[in-house]
DNA sequence: TGCCAAATGTGAGCAGTGCTCTTGTTTTCC
DNA sequence: GGAAAACAAGAGCACTGCTCACATTTGGCA
């Protein structure tokens, strides 16, 4: 079962998520094709052990970034933890992919097993979020915002326990889709080819323009 | 010719990218599997001609969103511009994970075809922070940057003719990964389920602030 | 110790994929 | 009319996920 898991990420360093193939874990596995689904009932089935495989060792590389850094301000860490994910990011390509990218044909995520690991990542940010607010560090936008988008961020603050105004939650939800699409344009090779020599230090700023314009 | 292309865009309207089917458009066309190959060299050459049709099909949708509101402010116009590229990407999420999604396994696109439909959009985009620059409705950001990005702006600035500033530059490519980042997040369902009830408000309030931030 | 049942592994087979190669049939053009 | 080019067919290879009937190993209990 966990060698399974073990050969399926193995796989995944060198094959695109939708290549993933059962045979080849069986094979490497040493075992004749059709055995594998006594221990796996599907190949979705893999998928979900692989996503939420994924969704926690990203979750803790973020979380450990942070926490490696208590001291510093939350402004300062949410730079750590969103080069963590950049960095997690480039070193598993496929498995980014495999959270981040184009979902796999048929396969619909079960949401009660991916949801909460895929939560990890968000939570930092929106916890750092609420530690600058705390703080009194966090200044809060101007300009209304649209009632329903209020509902789904009281929402948000309630589900999260979160004491940070509305406009802010919503601010540093888009920090996270951002971050995720700048990674994903560098992990997807979406930048011209040599358009960038020096894609960290892009990265760099361009997270300081997103993190300033939360309110960090 | 023209009909491959056709049966396989229509084909992506209910599949992945990754499961396009060769032999199911042979089907479609009422020809045997093999014949298919008379009329193109590979599978990755309908992945091709399928990439730069969706190119151009989202390049086109978003100038003329553009050109249909030339009175307009460029940031009223930019704002414009990437409400287009939503609307299409939602109407079209299958072509819209071929060009922004997981790149299809073995495939990678030969530059020479691809990169300059592909451009299109930035391209709409850049040119507008040059008009508004020019219009000296550009806000230029403060703060350094670093040796290596100023360079790689310099070149972007060169191949378009911008005489916008470096930083800003970067603050509209910045713009540009966010957009996508944040499109993705709705195609792929990658907020959690129900966590949004109104996504075109949010992407709205989202995009105010990523426009503001370049400068706009 | 002996036996039975559960767990595990086997191999054949089905339907689907991309792709190649040889053969056959149409068009087209001179 | 005949040669050449274009198009189509069909068999075949290697791969995929998955199922099913069958064999073997293993563990626990009487």
């Amino acid at each position: 079962m966990d060698d399974i898991v073990r050969l399926g990420r193995e796989q995944l360093a060198s094959v695109t998520p939708a290549e993933l193939s059962l045979r080849a874990v069986a094979r490497e596995l040493g075992i004749v094709s059709s055995a594998i689904y006594r221990y796996v009932k599907d190949r979705d089935e893999l998928l979900t052990l692989l996503i939420v495989d994924a969704y926690d060792e990203l979750g803790a590389a973020v979380e450990d970034a942070v926490a490696a850094a208590s001291r510093r301000s939350p402004r300062a860490r949410v730079l750590l933890a969103c080069q963590a994910f950049r960095a997690w990011s480039l070193r598993e390509p496929s498995r980014f992919a495999l959270l981040f990218g184009t979902p796999v044909p048929g396969y619909a995520a079960p949401a009660e097993r991916t949801v909460e690991p895929g939560t990890r990542v968000p939570a930092v940010l929106v916890q750092l979020l609420e530690e600058a607010w705390l703080a009194g560090d966090l200044t809060t936008p101007e300009g209304s915002v649209p009632r329903t988008v209020r509902r789904d961020m009281d929402r948000i603050r309630e589900e999260f326990g979160l004491t940070a105004p509305g406009p802010s939650v919503a601010k540093g939800l888009g920090l996270w889709s951002a971050l995720v699409g700048a990674v994903s344009f560098e992990v997807f090779d979406q930048y011209g080819p040599d358009t960038l020599t020096d894609p960290a230090a892009f990265f760099d700023l361009h997270l300081e323009s997103l993190i300033a314009a939360v309110g960090f």
